[in-house]
DNA sequence: CTTGACTCTAGACTATACTCCAAGGTTTAT
DNA sequence: ATAAACCTTGGAGTATAGTCTAGAGTCAAG
């Protein structure tokens, strides 16, 4: 079991911002000990390392939090609810993996291409870079 | 040339987001009607474009910013400059490729696994799902 | 047995990114 | 020619996600 401190540093957060996201029902804390300090289990290192990789991609703590919420419980009913919302969740996935992927490639042109080489001026901004790419 | 309220709509913000984005410098219109009336070029919706897409894939309005300022001009000092500052977003670019493909693996585990198939309910969370990925 | 590093709660403060409003001017459709 | 729909600026307000502070308790090492 962590402390507090030991699994902000784990986890590269403040020990504020996990208060706060266990303030918001992101990860709460499997036990306490007796003077109330919190203590983490392997699975909370487990949550908040997801919690970190989702926001840097870009979702809100309010869809992760719907994110964490989600479990099949294979009645049928749950299921549906379950399917529906994460397959939404995938169409934006793949939106923004080709996003990303635009992204990446022009800041590659840009990298690539406007160093002493002999491009065409246009590709030597962000903008230019994301064009060439489009032709 | 586009009015402001056609802009918005075109590129799916509202006329105040692009005011707001005009006031911290990320997209200035090309042009005034006499009246003071904003007029958007193709450029300009080039970028805004841009904006959209780096914003969603996590990107602040100040790190956008810096992007779109990026101009390299194939003399040695700007080119190094910007070689540095661009590799460095392609670092953490392919990061977030990485962890938006996780992300969407468990979310497509997710939602094939759990609907009435009998694999173990441990795949039937999200971060079940993601562990399950790791093995 | 006390000093320093850690923890607790509650609440105030900050940065980012909008979003809305007021009070007025402009354009367009009937 | 007048109403509806657009545009202007400036400034206030809001949501999200922390971040900091105060005042107090806890714990491990010397």
């Amino acid at each position: 079991m962590l402390k507090i401190g030991e699994l902000a540093s784990l986890a590269g957060v403040s020990r504020d911002t996990l208060r706060f996201y266990e303030k918001h029902g992101l990860i709460i804390p499997s036990q306490r000990t007796e003077s109330g300090y919190r203590l983490y289990s392997n699975i909370d290192v487990e949550r908040i390392s997801f919690i970190v990789s989702a926001k840097e991609v870009g979702f809100t703590l309010n869809e992760i939090h719907q994110l964490l919420e989600l479990e099949v419980t294979k009645d049928k009913k749950s299921c549906q609810d379950v399917k529906e919302f994460v397959d939404n969740k995938i169409t934006i996935v793949n939106q923004r993996l080709l996003e990303i992927e635009k992204i990446k490639h022009s800041l590659q042109t840009l990298s690539d291409a406007c160093c002493g080489g002999d491009e065409p001026a246009t590709q030597c901004t962000i903008l230019g870079a994301l064009n060439e790419q489009a032709r």
